[in-house]
Formats: structure tokens, C-alpha cells, sequence
DNA sequence: GCAAAAGTGTTTGGTCTACACCCATGT
DNA sequence: ACATGGGTGTAGACCAAACACTTTTGC
């Protein structure tokens, strides 16, 4: 009848089960995304995400982070969120793997160790990619990007303190448009989301005011623009605050 | 090195999989949720999601598709979605399972039929749940709610053709607040997502104008408040019109 | 006519964009 | 001084929420 866990019953394969990251970071104010190159077939040469099979004793988040820390040095990973499961039978040739693929972010100001056959590529110009991690590359790419755009999760992708200019290249670079830094650091402001840490950059050198200093407030993921319309009626709690309701993170 | 299909590795536990759905829809002015009452231990009497384990030749959405179809007559499911995998080790008792969580929708003028274990539950007075499926359904009524907000998702919770009024209630069960008609048809229509069909109900019985009929434009899902802030700027492509970057749908 | 329910007009408030302008520094 | 890049002031557009008001029916 299909209830979970009644033993074994007629004919469900006992697929693998492996987990699979887009580690993306602006390097060189470009997407880009961390690929490994095969040594091995199937797909010899190919460019494969990092991340392995699932252990016993882990659930898919804490395994695809011991897999990014255990084998590439990616500690500098500043955000992990689940993207989606693929699941086509044929995804992988031989034995079936289901995969539950990841996004990861890495602030652009660190540049974490890689072993030899791994390499950072701009997501513009991916090269032959293995088995359906092309796609899984574009569906971090596009969660990233709306994110971007109702939530704080810029903190993964810039240093612990930038200037205004440096966060306008970031955003620029992962949308794929330019973003007037004017209003980036307006919205970005009166969300709460940035403040001036008072201190100051020196000018270039070919002048100019030094730029201001500023960081995220916070470093974990918010929805910073919760409802675009239909939004609940403000309740005048007792405390005077109005509450806002929780939007979902993980979508 | 983790790299996925190299054969079988080290530690790796080959757990099996299976496919669960939150379906939900609007009976009686409330969010409702369909579950099983389970007739086997463990966790002999609580309330499940439907769902099974996945078969050889399937991907997870596909499965779902099956499962709801063939052990349950829901064939009314006008939405389906993958929300995320479960994947605690311990998530239920026995040989681990890692699940894949779908929500599924139904209009709320369908009444399918069920078998005799299965019910109905407001989601504001849930059972004695069985496993995680309590949060479960907590993830895909949040998610319901964020994309009630910025997707035309309202076409999969409601009848054919409608009255604004009984849109409105729709919506308001989902919520859990009160949605004003009037709003709720001018950003729909302002939209595109609403479109009148000429034709009218016959008022009710103590008198009062006669409600015109609406339907959605479309039955697929579509964002239809791409970006909260951060716009693009507007592209002049040679046709004349602006294309609007398409925002993932799938989160 | 009157009550009831549906739908429209209009005001108000908020938020984002664009652009002009001012500021602070190196040369 | 003046060129250069950083930051602010301000006006315009758009959108949504609230509410008054009109429309259309049953009784």
C-alpha cells in the first residue's frame, strides 16, 4: 500500500544515493563554479560537481558539507542550501544513483586550495560537463540569482567588509546585469541588510573620495522582502512590534 | 574521491527511497491535508503521507504521479512539486530511507475518492503524525503560501471558473488571513493571471448583484512578480518587446 | 423601496529607479 | 585647480491597500 517502511514489497529498485554541490564564486567578476575533471570513464575527461556517496550515518546536508571539507578545502563555504533531487533512471550510466544536488557559495575574496584536478569555470562558458551536472549547474545559478533579490544572501557572496563599489561588481556579476550601486546600497540599506562600519578605504590612485566601508548585518540567510503582495494585515501585537509572517527560506 | 558511479567505495549505505506527497486543498474554509492512518507498526494508527518507495525505471516526480494515481484516486492533482528530501538517518525506524517530499494540489471543488483509511485534516489540528511527515506538511504549506504571493499558483486551488468572492475565500484559508476581494481581483487581473468569461453566477437567495466568473489565463505555473527589487534593466530586444529574465520556479 | 452582495473610483502611502548634484581625495 | 570616483537629494513612476461609492439583483 505503499506505506514507508513495511518491508520489502514488489518491485522498488535500492537506488545509490549520492549528493552533488554547485560551489559558485565571482572570481574575476564572473560566475563561476568549481568542476573537478574525470580521471576515470564513464565520461573520462569531463567535468564533474564535487561531492560522493551518501554515509550511514549523515543526512544529505552534513554529508555534502564533510565531502566539500574532507576533500577540497573549501571551508571559506559561506552558505548551503538543498537545490533538488535528480532522479532520471538513466542519469548515471550502470548502477542507479539518485542525487540531490546543493548550492554552495564562497565569498570572492577568499580563494581556498584546490587539488590539481580541480578547477574553477565561469559559468558563461562551461566546458564538457559529465553525466547532468550541466543542469544542476543552472538551477544553482538561477536560485542564486532570485535570492538575490528578496533576500541577504549577498553575505555569501562578498567579504566580511567591502565598499559599495565592490558589492555593485558582485551583484552585477552573478545577475548577469549591471546594478546601479546607488540604488543596491539604498534597497540594501533600508532592508536593514547593510551598515557602515565607519571606517574607510584610502582613495585610489587616481583619486577620488575613499569609499566607505560596510558589511551585511547579519550572516545567515533572510528573507528580507517577504510578501510582494497580499500581504497579511499588520497586527498590532501587545508589544507594539508588528510581527511579520515567515516566508519560506528553502524555496 | 567521491566522484560519482566509480563502483562500490567505502562507507556508503545504499538506503532506499521513497516519494511522499503533502497533498493539499481547501475543504470548508480550510487548508486540509491528505493522510493515511497507517495499519501496520511502526507507529501503528498515525497518520501518513501517501507515497512509496521508488521503482526501477522512474524518476521521483513520475513515482509520486503514480502512487497518487494509482492508490488513491486523485487524479484531480492540478499541481505537483518537488519540495526537498528528508534524510535523517534515523528518520524512521529500520533500514534508513531517504525521502524526496512533492506537494500536490487539488481544486477545491474536486472530492475525490478515497480509500476507507484515508482522510482529509485541517492542517491547524493535525493527527498523531507518523515519522517527520508533520513537517512535512508544515514545508509544503509554507511553500504554498510564498508562491500564493508571486506565482499563479491560485489556478490549482480553485475551480475551473470561480467567483471573485469564492477566490478570495480560497485564498484566505490558504493564508490564514483575510484577503480583501477587491485587491486580490485587481492584482490578479492587473496581472494577467485573471480574465472575466462573460458568463455570470445568479445571486444568491437573499438578493445582492450577480457575481461575474473568472477563470486563470493559464494552468501551468508562472511567476508572476519576477523581481521584488534589483530589476533588470528593461532590454529594447529588435521586436520591440522587453523580455523579462525568467526567475526559477522551482523555489 | 430596501437590504445585500459585487464591483469600480479614488486617495494615500510606500518603494524602487533614474538622474542631477555635492563631497573628498590624489595629482 | 581639477579630474576622479563616492555618496546624497530629489523627482517621477508604479503598485498595492483601504475605503467610499455605485451597480445589480432578491424580496
Amino acid at each position: 500500500m505503499g506505506h514507508p517502511n513495511t518491508g520489502p514489497g514488489t518491485d522498488h529498485c535500492d537506488a545509490g544515493h549520492e549528493v552533488l554541490a554547485s560551489v559558485l564564486q565571482i572570481r574575476n567578476d564572473q560566475l563561476q563554479v568549481l568542476l573537478w575533471q574525470r580521471a576515470q570513464q564513464p565520461h573520462l575527461h569531463r567535468w564533474a560537481l564535487p561531492g560522493g556517496r551518501l554515509a550511514a550515518t549523515e543526512d544529505v546536508e552534513a554529508s555534502i558539507r564533510r565531502q566539500l571539507a574532507e576533500k577540497v578545502d573549501v571551508r571559506e563555504l559561506t552558505h548551503v542550501e538543498q537545490l533538488s533531487v535528480f532522479s532520471a533512471p538513466d542519469r548515471v550510466p550502470g548502477r542507479r544513483i539518485v542525487a540531490t544536488a546543493f548550492l554552495g557559495l564562497v565569498p570572492s575574496n577568499s580563494d581556498p586550495e584546490l587539488p590539481p584536478d580541480a578547477r574553477w569555470h565561469p559559468i558563461r562558458r562551461l566546458p564538457a560537463t559529465a553525466f547532468d551536472h550541466e543542469s544542476i549547474v543552472f538551477v544553482a545559478r538561477d536560485r542564486l540569482r532570485a535570492k538575490l533579490s528578496y533576500t541577504n544572501i549577498g553575505f555569501a557572496l562578498a567579504p566580511d567588509e567591502f565598499t559599495v563599489s565592490e558589492l555593485r561588481s558582485i551583484y552585477s556579476a552573478a545577475l548577469d546585469y549591471r546594478v546601479a550601486a546607488t540604488n543596491l546600497q539604498r534597497v540594501l540599506s533600508r532592508r536593514g541588510v547593510l551598515e557602515a562600519t565607519g571606517r574607510t578605504m584610502s582613495a585610489g590612485p587616481s583619486g577620488g573620495r575613499p569609499p566607505a566601508l560596510f558589511r551585511f548585518t547579519s550572516r545567515d540567510l533572510q528573507i528580507t522582502d517577504p510578501f510582494a503582495v497580499l500581504r497579511p494585515p499588520p497586527r498590532r501585537s501587545p508589544g507594539g512590534q508588528d510581527a511579520v509572517p515567515p516566508r519560506s527560506v528553502d524555496a
